[in-house]
RNA sequence: GGCCCCAUCGUUCAACCGGUUAGGACAGCGGCCUUUCACGCCGUAAACAGGGGUUCGAAUCCCCUUGGGGUCACCA
């Protein structure tokens, strides 16, 4: 143990909205931190070419500083330890692969993706474990020295040690030991001379000065990697903490995934949750404040933390008690303070200019546009109407309009661009590939979204109401339409 | 499936190093308040997964079983 300053950090890869889960390991990172005087770091972990999305990474940040967990250092903020973006910091772990290959203690592999998918497929067909076979690991070196110089494509593999335990001291749950006979040779450059996680992940939090990694449960399996990265460097390692796993509310009871539960923070945002409400919720979660208080502050939660009343059973994000407790908080504003952030929110100049055109044509009476925009502002809406009845039209079932909105919740989500051009292109997609008239999605998808027959332009609707508050919509529909009764034969 | 983690009311969190009528909160139910609803208040029902040990004594310590979860990528 080292009495090094304590620094902890979130660690995020913009690979999509700002899950709840970053917010939930964000916050005992950041009460952690702050409740040593230390600092809390965030890193953008973008190494994966294919997946990084650009909007994703500020999308982030707004949220973790709408909740008020900020960072001391960071890509926007800077710091001495940058850039704290790891896709600007290739060439960092590129040296550091190279330099664990000097010494012997990683490979080159030029085995190709087609031959490890072949042993994968022949070690799942032979009932024996998958991994590696190691077979470059005993290439001689000057036979891998000649073979990359010819040009021939690589990755550079970390060696495990053959036999013994790997050990690691998790601060929550103790000693865990593993065998090393069933960890296989990580890849830790990838033939595009990228890092991959475990490789970024180290070398950052040791060049960071990070002395305390807090992340989700999950990651326990692959701890032995990075002990023996942090060996084979010769460095010092820092604490272990993995915090549970939070979990669907279903009876999957599995790690929460968005296509079960809301796991945007903009949707807990939209929905009009309070960040000071979802930060005590999410803080409730696996953590215990003591004498049974359920409401308290961030900076109170500083004060009276400490890992030995964080509980280890993997808590099931329940929104009933979310919202309750937002209850409490809004009652206990001020008026004033009240209309400022419902004003904020939906009420405001911006976000009417965008409706007003939309609803002017339909207009009689300046009073009609209360009605008329509704359900820009609603959360949820009422499917058990007349109109409701509309999402299954006739010689369509139930199941088949419930997969269809299924299907564009996913979609939407995947949408490069959420506009008008994008939405419209995707509904005419979806009928084309089904062989079906526009009117069969269309009406139904316009009463899913907007809870009624007769609206505004439906892709222009869709595009206002955004594209988190669309997808939740479509997914109540969805779950209002699998909750029917069967049609009677 | 292998390995690892976990196990208290439907949900969430308590019960410090073994001794409690197993507690609080959300949700449920009943009631009070109230023109209604909500808030608030009062009350009620609801759990130690099972089996072995250790012990005078086990929710608490150990083992097994069961159950749940995670993980086994050139994703993080």
């Amino acid at each position: 143990m080292s009495d090094r300053p304590v620094r902890t950090r979130i660690a995020p890869s913009p690979t999509g909205d700002p899950h709840v889960g970053t917010a939930y390991i964000a916050l005992f990172n950041y009460v952690f931190a702050k409740q040593h005087g230390g600092q809390f770091l965030l890193r953008i972990e973008d190494t994966d070419q294919t997946r990084a999305r650009r909007d994703s990474e500020k999308a982030i940040m707004e949220s973790l500083h709408w909740l008020g967990l900020s960072w001391d250092e960071g890509p926007d903020v800077g710091g001495p330890c940058g850039p704290y973006r790891q896709s600007e910091r290739r060439e960092l772990y590129e040296k550091h692969a190279f330099e664990l290959l000097e010494r012997g203690e990683a490979y080159r592999c030029f085995c190709t993706p087609s031959r490890l998918n072949e042993l994968r497929a022949y070690q799942k067909a032979a009932n024996t474990p998958p991994g590696y076979d190691r077979l470059c690991r005993n290439l001689d070196r000057e036979e891998s020295d000649r073979r990359a110089a010819a040009g021939e494509p690589f990755v550079i593999r970390l060696k495990m040690p053959l036999e013994g335990d790997s050990v690691m001291v998790d601060g929550l749950r103790g000693e865990i030991r593993r065998s090393y006979r069933e960890l296989d040779d990580q890849v830790l450059l990838k033939s595009d001379r990228f890092p991959t996680y475990h490789l970024a992940n180290v070398v950052d939090d040791h060049l960071m000065g990070i002395t305390h990694v807090i992340r989700a449960e999950e990651w326990i399996p692959s701890t032995p990697k990075h002990i023996r990265l942090y060996e084979a460097f010769g460095w010092e390692a820092p604490q272990w903490i993995h915090m549970p796993l939070l979990r669907n509310p279903d009876k999957t009871r599995s790690k929460i995934s968005k296509r079960k539960n809301p796991v945007s923070l903009l949707f807990y945002k939209e929905y009009g949750v309070l960040p000071e409400a979802l930060v005590n919720f999410l803080a409730l979660m696996g953590f215990s404040f003591g004498n049974d208080v359920e409401k308290f502050t961030l900076e109170e939660m500083i004060g009276a933390f400490s890992f030995e009343k964080v509980s280890l059973g993997g808590p099931v994000f329940d929104l009933e008690k979310l919202v309750w407790l937002n209850g409490l908080y809004l009652r206990e504003m001020s008026p004033q303070a009240l209309l400022d952030a419902v004003q904020a929110l939906w009420l405001n100049r911006a976000y009417f200019e965008r409706i007003m055109p939309l609803v002017q044509e339909r207009m009689r009476t300046l009073t009609d546009f209360v009605d008329l925009s509704a359900f820009f502002y609603n959360c949820a809406l009422d499917y058990h109407t007349e109109d409701g009845k509309l999402m299954v039209p006739k010689g369509r079932t139930i199941e088949e309009m419930a997969a269809l909105f299924e299907e564009l919740v996913e979609a939407i989500d995947g949408m490069e661009d959420y506009n008008v051009e994008n939405l419209e292109a995707l509904l005419r997609r979806v009928t084309e590939t089904r062989g079906w008239k526009t009117k069969d999605v269309f009406m139904p998808v316009r009463v899913a979204v907007t809870g009624r027959k007769a609206t505004p332009p439906l892709f222009e609707s869709m595009s206002v109401l955004g594209r988190e508050r669309t997808r939740v919509r479509l997914r109540q529909a969805m779950a209002h339409l699998r909750a029917l009764p069967p049609p009677q034969a």
